[in-house]
DNA sequence: ATGCAGATCGTCT
DNA sequence: GACGATCTGCATC
């Protein structure tokens, strides 16, 4: 079942830790593909100094200020996107990164387009399972709601546990938040912890 | 297994 | 003009 609107309307924190175990799905003429989702980060608008919503409104961060239940994808290190659900209701800028999934649809496909062969390595990163999806800038303000892309309930059960966010270093206390959700041991996580 | 440098550019100060 | 919500290949242990 695809998740509705009203999924992503809640806080961040919420909608991070509950997309654990959901699947995310791209589908282009050229095929269908998609992972569990098993691990996210929450960023949290004003409260949250590693959040890019942060500082308030830009050209970049406005689709954080719009209704939850759309795509926030941005370049990062000049050279790999970055998939994130925006979540809550419009006016609170808060949204989830996606930062890894265990693959189950279009295996081969995700293969192609990471040109990697490893399953394990295939969508353990945000620009990894970007770029297997097929994500790119045009996702920007997409409706998860619709048909390209979205995210659906799967029977994937799994222990979540909660860590501090990684490469956030720079956000002094907010560095510290335990605003990271993984499947505990999975093995598709970025990072082993 | 762990570590480090290089690639590369949009966004914000 | 500086710096990332990263990934990869190559070096060394």
């Amino acid at each position: 079942m695809k998740l509705p609107r009203e999924f992503y309307l809640r806080d961040g924190l919420t909608v991070a830790r509950e997309l654990v175990g959901k699947k995310i799905v791209t589908r282009f003429p050229e095929g269908m593909t998609g992972g569990i989702i098993v691990e996210t980060e929450a960023y949290m608008g004003a409260l949250d100094a590693a959040a890019h919503s942060y500082r308030g409104k830009t050209e970049r961060t406005k689709i954080f200020y719009g209704a939850g239940g759309f795509v926030y994808v941005y370049l990062i290190y000049g050279m790999h996107l970055c998939t994130n659900v925006v979540a809550n209701v419009a006016g609170v800028p808060e949204a989830v990164l996606i930062r890894a999934l265990e693959p189950t649809d279009g295996v081969e496909l995700m293969k192609r387009r990471r040109g990697k062969n490893n399953l394990r390595e295939l969508c353990s990163g945000p620009g990894k399972l970007s770029q297997a999806l097929g994500v790119t800038k045009n996702f920007y303000g997409a409706d998860l709601c619709g048909e390209e892309i979205f995210i659906e309930t799967t029977d994937f059960q799994a222990t979540i546990s909660a860590t501090r966010r990684i490469n956030v270093d720079y956000a002094g206390a907010a560095a510290e938040y335990p605003w990271r959700f993984v499947a505990a041991g999975n093995v598709f996580l970025s990072v082993k912890h």
